[in-house]
DNA sequence: CTTTTGGCGGTGGTCAGACCACGCTTTCTT
DNA sequence: AAGAAAGCGTGGTCTGACCACCGCCAAAAG
């Protein structure tokens, strides 16, 4: 019989239950789309009261990690951080430096991304230039698909998350002309770091300087 | 009297109370540290139970808006921006190939905060001078200090992510010698970019390309 | 008088039980 | 066989109870 209750008296029960659905999650197996035990189910699994139970599962699943259906049951989810942006967006981020942060962090990240295209000499997508050149041009699709190539499962989710911040502070619309965007191609493709970064930087009005 | 029933049938009780809650701050012009009503006098003047008033509270504390002190109250929190990237991040970084990308996503991370020390004119300090004379190194307080000097609350955040991870699954020894430090302060303070990438890639053993 | 202490009220933490709303499956009716 | 109704499991919500903890203040101790 495992239990949940906290070990430290510091720690409270509901935070114990998250720990422990995250070791089941792992020990299971369990993917996205997949159903997690019943709100019964895991009071007795883990020997705790149905309502603790609740504030963990209405925590993850603001979080948007989960997903539940009444009626039916909770159920493992797509993460794509759109609610819970919206939501911390509107009701912290006032602080100034902190949205200087996300936009500095964001950008790095991006020029990241496409360092690592040079690195592992990976090159641009027809999809890309076909975009481009039709003028038909999303800046978060267009970098969407570039952080996508350079691989990094771990930049791709801070990027998304950045992404979402970012747009939620109601900034105007980002990104420069179709010709900017097809420079930073051709500088990929070229494989020249300074031309990337230096397309890049063009590309979202930055200074020269570094 | 207000309340927060949900106005439509698919919303839940306890998200009706997030808004109303943050509706409540921006009204009252609550700030961080201020305290907000207690659990048992959002129950009376919204008019719910307190199960969900709750559940909101623990979704917020979960996501690090609020925290609250037992026997105290529910206080706003001094949140820059992250703590979420702290929860999304251990529940994202299950899958093998991600633990690769760890290595790859601190060394980039670090250079990032390297470029904007030169970015933002700042220099290294006299502590890490001292501690690499001394043959006083450990990387992640000289990494640390460095992350702390770019000033973006967001880095450094996710660079202690990324370093806990990093440590805890016992990879080989990172560093080099301690004249490989001293080179990379030497080139901060020299403001040379080429320099300081160079010097970092050779304190991490990292290949020239790129 | 000052200091200590004890109790009281308020707060969050947790549990148990009850009831409702909803989706699905099975069974019964037609 | 097709449709309708009942039953079961699930999440959604409320209530009341009890505990642990904190801060305050009056009463007791010095």
């Amino acid at each position: 019989m495992e239990t949940a209750k906290p070990q430290t008296k510091n720690s409270k029960v509901y935070l114990e239950i998250v720990r422990q659905l995250r070791k089941m999650i792992t020990a299971d197996g369990l993917k996205t789309g997949d159903k997690i035990p019943s709100e019964r189910e895991l009071t007795e699994r883990l020997n705790v009261g149905r309502s603790s139970v609740r504030e963990a599962l209405r925590a993850l699943e603001l979080l948007g990690l989960i997903e539940t259906r009444r009626g039916e049951g909770t159920y493992i989810r797509d993460f794509r951080g759109n609610q819970l942006v919206q939501l911390l967006s509107t009701f912290i981020l006032q602080d100034e430096k902190a949205k200087k942060d996300v936009t500095e962090t964001k950008y790095y990240i991006e020029m990241n991304c496409l360092r690592i295209l040079l690195q592992k000499g990976i090159r641009s997508t027809e999809q890309l230039y076909e975009n481009v050149q039709n003028n038909n041009i999303d800046d978060d699709e267009f970098f969407y698909q570039l952080v996508l190539l350079a691989d990094n499962h771990l930049f791709m989710r801070i990027w998304m998350i950045l992404m979402d911040y970012y747009n939620a502070q109601g900034f105007e619309n980002q990104g420069g002309s179709s010709s900017d965007y097809l420079s930073l191609l051709e500088a990929i493709d070229a494989a020249n770091e300074d031309n990337v970064i230096r397309a890049y930087k063009k590309l979202r009005n930055l200074s020269n300087s570094c």
